[in-house]
DNA sequence: GAGGAGACTTGGAAAAATCTTC
DNA sequence: GAAGATTTTTCCAAGTCTCCTC
């Protein structure tokens, strides 16, 4: 596990240290380098910040230095050897003066990002001299493995950096606003502290809904999605309890009464039938019944390449399946015999994968009304647990089912994924309910581990998973009041921020060149939180993936740039969920110049921010709103943005949104959504089908215009006068020459021939199937050939109108007009129109999850906004269970509101 | 103040439900 | 109404942050 290079470098950043990195730098603009870095001397220097204790073991010091820094070292162990997979790189250059990297690093194309410096005009940091980013070499250390760097992601991220300078100059205004506006109130109307903040409830509308978007959900009614909800749905609204309408100023209890029905345990493991086997060496084997359960674990998720593709899975897996064959009496063969099972590649799931994925497709493939049955069974085994009653009202209980054993999927490179996750038993299990209420019986023959009365937490049930020894809970669903008040309050923390950001912006642009190394190191962090939208970045276990965020930012997972291109950082690391963090970005000259001093006297697997944990920076930032955490950032970085991006499409009177079609409506708001979760790094491996699905999609275009070509044939033939229509004949040859051409033309005949004669093909052949079920003679095959002469008879056409489309493309009905034409093409631009727009969309959502930063970054009210300002259905950017989720904010919200 | 436990939010993948097309 | 595509929901892992103990 990597060490955490605690404390490693000065204390203090002396004038010498700030000199020498002058010196390192790249050639930036001298004027402005001398403003920006402020030259301490080295008397005044105070230890105002001892290093804090080590977390871990570190490696020692690759290099020692020379130079005056100050030297509170601290013994330095070994770190992890590998980052993202591959060995690590040798230590970072020496602190000599040549360690300014020089070394060409890769001279394949590559993405690169600029995220704008902050420009503040009224910033205490001098501005940096942008330079050109394009036509420069590129940055990033690995060259092999950019398949998971998204290219529609990486542009648009670029346009986002582009307007970030923008949208945080709105910040900065809308603060001083704000403050301002406080200001002139009244000294006893204004807001005391921030509890009262926390505790201000959405308005309610008055009464009744403005208009239909607004959705109200029935109690229990499974999801039929958009078009099946009509306005009656919400007549059970009265009987809704709207907490936004209440005053609740109590956050410590969550509740006073609490009743419910416990939770659900997954079904005993049925054993496999007797022919269905593990084999070993060849052999099928016997097992006992816990045996066998976990090699189905296994056996039935062959399918899974990410998890039994990985060697640590399946590592992991063997070796608990041992023990567990161990504490059964192990393997036997057909004659009782022992079989020593001890090679993993011996191993074959086969038989196994193959009864499972039998009884998945048996289950798929059957009847409509099998199906409804099975469902209705599994609906009132359930129902009891689906709701509680909580201060005596009834809410949805979110995760009631205990989860079931199996092997544990940890993501990335996790040390302990494929380790099985053992049967939860209700002894393990804590039952927490209102006092006096009527505790759930567990299962016949078992207890419950406890039974608790305590309101100051939201959670029904809970036990330890055996995998990590983390705590599962049972909680409330999403819809729920409890999860919706802290939904509110969480975006009212963030709308606080509103005020406090241009202070806290300028307060880390002065602090980046503070002395005192753990002012400068915070500030940096702020910096990267603020810009980048990076996560915390906890400390985390030798037992857990090596993943890291902001504070736990390795030197290995940065790379400066060289002297050609000054002032830019590629970041290259793993976040949560082992999702990758790849991207080139320019900051000012003073971060750049920060992370060299950070850098020096440490190897790359040692602390960028040596000086620097979650806890010290949450705690600088409660200074400034109580409160106030990273995490914080990220939702008022999204939800800002989004706002921004909204108040955009608003300002552009050239072309009215309120205007425009359904479909663009949505792609608009889907765009604004996807600069969010760019912002976010929330991304999504590219589904298998994507391309084929966008070839579909454009040949679905070409035949919308091929009909479109033929139209404008058929409109000549009615009217030739057409032909001196210069528009008219322009088009038809676009048409057929740039849009179309002539390959493609004579390849979608062939098409046309051919599904012709699969419809006929299909259409006999059922047509024998009811025969024959009807106990009558099938028809001959000389009908099918009768018939296909029809094809025939189409790919004579076909190739006519092909060899002079003018003179033999008829006009099919007789009654055919000009002005039908004409709308009949109309009709096809329509369509054709929706199918580019969802392409757009499609492309651009390849390898961007909008979801996340839809479920929980973005302020719901803006979408509410957003769709009353622009006449857009909500059902359309909302799902179900979105809508039900933001009640509140549906329910609180009009077109005027402001993030 | 370090470290761990506990409580809660965030996150992508997989499964299930629904829609669309033929 | 079957098949395939698409959207929605569920699942549970993996974060953040607070609180408690020593």
């Amino acid at each position: 596990m990597p060490s955490t290079g605690r404390g490693k470098g000065p204390a203090m950043i002396s004038k010498a240290l700030e000199q020498k990195v002058d010196r390192e730098v790249p050639d930036g603009d001298e004027d402005q380098a001398a403003d920006g870095i402020a030259v301490l001397d080295d008397v005044d220097m105070v230890d105002a910040v001892a290093p804090r204790g080590q977390r871990r073991a570190r490696k020692p010091a690759v290099k020692e230095d020379t130079t005056d820094e100050s030297d509170d070292d601290v013994p330095l162990t070994k770190r992890r050897k590998t980052v993202n997979g591959t060995p690590k790189k040798a230590v970072k250059e020496s602190d000599s003066e040549d360690d300014i990297p020089l070394t060409k690093r890769r001279t394949s194309a590559v993405k690169k990002e600029v995220v704008t410096q902050h420009s503040d005009s009224d910033s205490d940091v001098p501005l940096t001299k942008k330079r050109a980013a394009t036509n420069k070499r590129p940055l990033v250390k690995d060259e092999s493995d950019d398949s998971d760097v998204p290219i529609a992601a990486s542009a648009a991220r670029k346009s986002l950096a582009k307007e970030k300078k923008d949208i945080e100059k709105a910040a900065d205004v809308t603060a001083k606003k704000i403050r301002a506006a406080e200001k002139k109130k009244p000294a006893a109307k204004r807001v005391k502290k921030e509890e009262s903040e926390d505790e201000v409830k959405p308005k309610a509308k008055p009464k009744a809904k403005a208009n239909g978007t607004a959705n109200g959900t029935k109690k229990g009614a499974k999801g039929k999605a958009v078009k099946d909800e009509s306005p009656q749905e919400e007549e059970e609204e009265d009987e809704e309890y709207k907490w936004w309408l209440e005053q609740n100023n109590d956050n410590s209890v969550k509740w006073t009464t609490l009743s419910h029905n416990g939770v659900l345990f997954p079904p005993e493991y049925e054993p496999l039938p007797k022919h269905v086997k593990l084999y070993y060496d060849g052999k099928p084997v016997t097992l006992h019944p816990k045996a066998e359960e976990v090699a189905g674990f296994f056996g039935s998720m062959l399918n899974s390449e990410v998890n039994v593709g990985n060697p640590i899975f399946c590592a992991n897996f063997f070796d608990d399946f041992q023990t567990v064959l161990k504490e059964t009496g192990g393997a036997k063969d057909a004659d009782g015999k022992k079989v020593n099972i001890k090679d993993f590649k011996k191993l074959d799931f086969t038989k196994i994968f193959e009864y499972y994925e039998a009884d998945r497709e048996a289950k798929r493939s059957r009847s409509a009304a099998e199906k409804k049955a099975a469902k209705a069974e599994k609906d009132a085994a359930e129902e009891k647990y689906l709701t509680c009653k909580l201060d005596g009202r009834t809410e949805k209980v979110g995760n009631f089912r205990v989860e079931p054993p199996g092997l544990f999927r940890g993501r990335g490179q996790h040390p302990k994924t494929g380790r099985v996750k053992q049967r939860v038993m209700p002894e393990q299990v804590t039952i927490n309910i209102g006092k006096g209420e009527k505790v759930p019986s567990p299962p016949p023959g078992h207890n419950w581990a406890k039974v608790i009365h305590d309101n100051t937490v939201t959670w029904l049930a809970t036990w330890k998973e055996n995998i990590n020894g983390n705590t599962k809970y049972v909680m409330l669903a999403a819809t729920s009041s409890l999860k919706g008040m802290s939904d509110f309050k969480k975006f009212e923390k963030a709308r606080e921020l509103k005020k406090h950001i241009d202070r806290i912006r300028k307060d880390y642009q002065k602090d980046l060149v503070s002395k005192v190394m753990v002012d400068r190191q915070r500030a940096t962090a702020m910096y990267f939180i603020d810009k980048l939208a990076l996560r915390a970045g906890n400390e985390k276990g030798e037992d857990e993936a090596d993943t890291v965020g902001c504070c736990s930012l390795r030197l290995e997972h940065i790379t400066l740039s060289t002297t050609e291109e000054p002032f830019h950082v590629t970041f290259d690391f793993l976040g949560k969920d082992s999702i990758r963090y790849h991207d080139t970005v320019e900051v000012t000259e003073q971060v750049y110049k920060n992370l060299k001093i950070f850098e020096k006297r440490k190897s790359p697997e040692d602390q960028l921010f040596d000086r620097l944990n979650t806890p010290t920076l949450n705690a600088h930032l409660r200074s400034y709103m109580p409160g106030l955490t990273a995490k914080v950032f990220r939702t008022y970085n999204a939800s800002w943005t989004m706002a921004q991006e909204i108040k955009l499409l608003e300002a552009d009177k050239k072309n009215p949104l309120k205007k425009a079609n359904v479909h663009e409506k949505i792609l608009a708001y889907n765009e604004a959504n996807r600069k969010v979760a760019i912002l976010c790094n929330h991304q999504r491996t590219v589904g298998k089908a994507h391309d084929t699905q966008m070839e579909k999609l454009e040949y679905k275009v070409k035949e919308k215009k091929y009909k479109q070509y033929r139209i404008k044939h058929m409109m000549l033939k009615i009217n030739p006068k057409l032909e001196k229509d210069k528009s008219f004949m322009a088009d038809l040859n676009n048409l057929y020459k740039n849009v179309l051409t002539e390959k493609w033309i004579e390849q979608h005949h062939k098409d046309l021939v051919e599904g012709e004669k699969v419809k006929i093909q299909k259409k006999f052949e059922k047509e024998n199937e009811k025969l024959e079920a009807d106990g009558e003679k099938p028809l001959k095959d000389s009908e099918l050939e009768d018939r296909l002469t029809a094809a025939d008879d189409l790919e004579k056409q076909l190739a006519k109108e092909f060899k002079d489309p003018k003179k033999n493309i008829a006009v099919e009905n007789a009654n055919s007009t000009i002005e039908k034409c004409e709308n009949n093409i109309a009709k096809l631009d329509e369509s054709i129109q929706a199918i580019e727009t969802q392409m757009i969309d499609k492309e651009a959502n390849k390898t961007i999850a909008l979801g996340t930063s839809k479920l929980n970054y973005i302020d719901p009210r803006i979408t509410v906004m957003f769709c009353k300002k622009f006449e857009l259905p909500i059902e359309k950017v909302f799902s179900k269970t979105l809508r039900d989720k933001f009640k509140w904010a549906i329910d609180s919200t009009d077109e005027n509101w402001d993030f």
